[in-house]
DNA sequence: GTCTATAGGGGGATAGAC
DNA sequence: GTCTATCCCCCTATAGAC
């Protein structure tokens, strides 16, 4: 799962095989099928234990204790830790480029992660700017979605652009949210 | 090159075939391999299309004498037709994406077209605050690049939360230009 | 320029031995 | 649980007839 992971992130749902995980683990990819017999099975797997880590994190006193900035700061940390690590792009961009060749339950989960993601960033937009640390106009949930989508964008963009370029797009972030 | 270019936003470049096109077409897929030896050659053929036809637009009087606002929406509007075709995502989100998994040339044609459309909202961006029409903080270059990766990232996002989620980005974008 | 035919490879998945 | 072996499909690409 780390490796259909890390794949998913790299090459997207169609750009890998059993065989990419199987020769990486020294096993035959027969073995991944007793596991996961469709590689559909797989990467619903993948993205479920990625909710499920998200919803401990964020439930976790570690960040959950967090003052409005730090908990963004952390939000773009882990983009930014993507980003660092061979050019990986986060799963909900790499599946919904895709959206439209992947299985039905696949695409059921990535629309859930997404939405989970959104609504913790939500929240955390309206947080800060009731304790007056943060600032923008109009609805938190919209803010939420520009910022999101954005960090998605800018992870692909980094590909062709370099790294700089994601960093840019953060602190401009950071710069647009100041009171 | 049409069949090609929508499928490459709808499918990406793996996701489609010679076979799709030919089928489409009425004609068997050696016929296409005639005109273009390698998916390489249609994909980079589709792109050098579109770089030249983005060119052409935007020194084109029509876009060329708009008001920075005019420009912004008009480019904003590019983005809407494509969410509104079955869900298209552009060719710049689709290419990236997949990045690591395409063909060479590919990957130069999509950094120049990237580095095209940036440097023109760029250009804009700046001439609209010149003119005091439109707000934001920081350098023009990064604001292009948040504003770019977002509705990239944004059309993705509409295929698993529905188009409003496209439609409330670009108007929180509005907002956040508001003098 | 398009056709038929086919080479050659990869990928998903299963059967059955161990 | 993992192995070998294999099936079947789709894909890119080419050869040669028309």
């Amino acid at each position: 799962m780390n490796l259909a992971e890390s794949l998913l992130q790299d090459k997207g749902f169609n750009g890998f095989s059993y065989a990419h995980i199987a020769s990486e683990l020294g096993v035959k990819n027969a073995a991944i099928h007793y596991h996961f017999p469709a590689k559909e099975d797989l990467a619903c797997a993948v993205i479920q234990r990625y909710r499920d880590r998200f919803k401990l994190w964020t439930n976790n006193s570690r960040v959950k204790d967090l003052s409005p900035e730090e908990k963004l700061n952390w939000f773009f940390s882990i983009y930014s830790d993507f980003r660092a690590d061979n050019g990986k792009v986060c799963l909900v961009g790499s599946l919904e480029a895709e959206y439209n060749s992947i299985p039905e339950q696949l695409q059921k989960q990535t629309e859930a992660m997404h939405r989970e993601l959104l609504a913790w960033l939500q929240v955390t937009l309206k947080e800060g700017r009731d304790a007056g640390v943060i600032n923008f106009n109009g609805e938190p949930a919209n803010k939420a979605a520009l910022i999101l989508s954005s960090v998605q964008g800018a992870l692909q963009m980094a590909r062709a652009l370099g790294t700089k370029k994601f960093r840019d797009v953060v602190e401009q972030h950071k710069l647009d949210l100041v009171v």
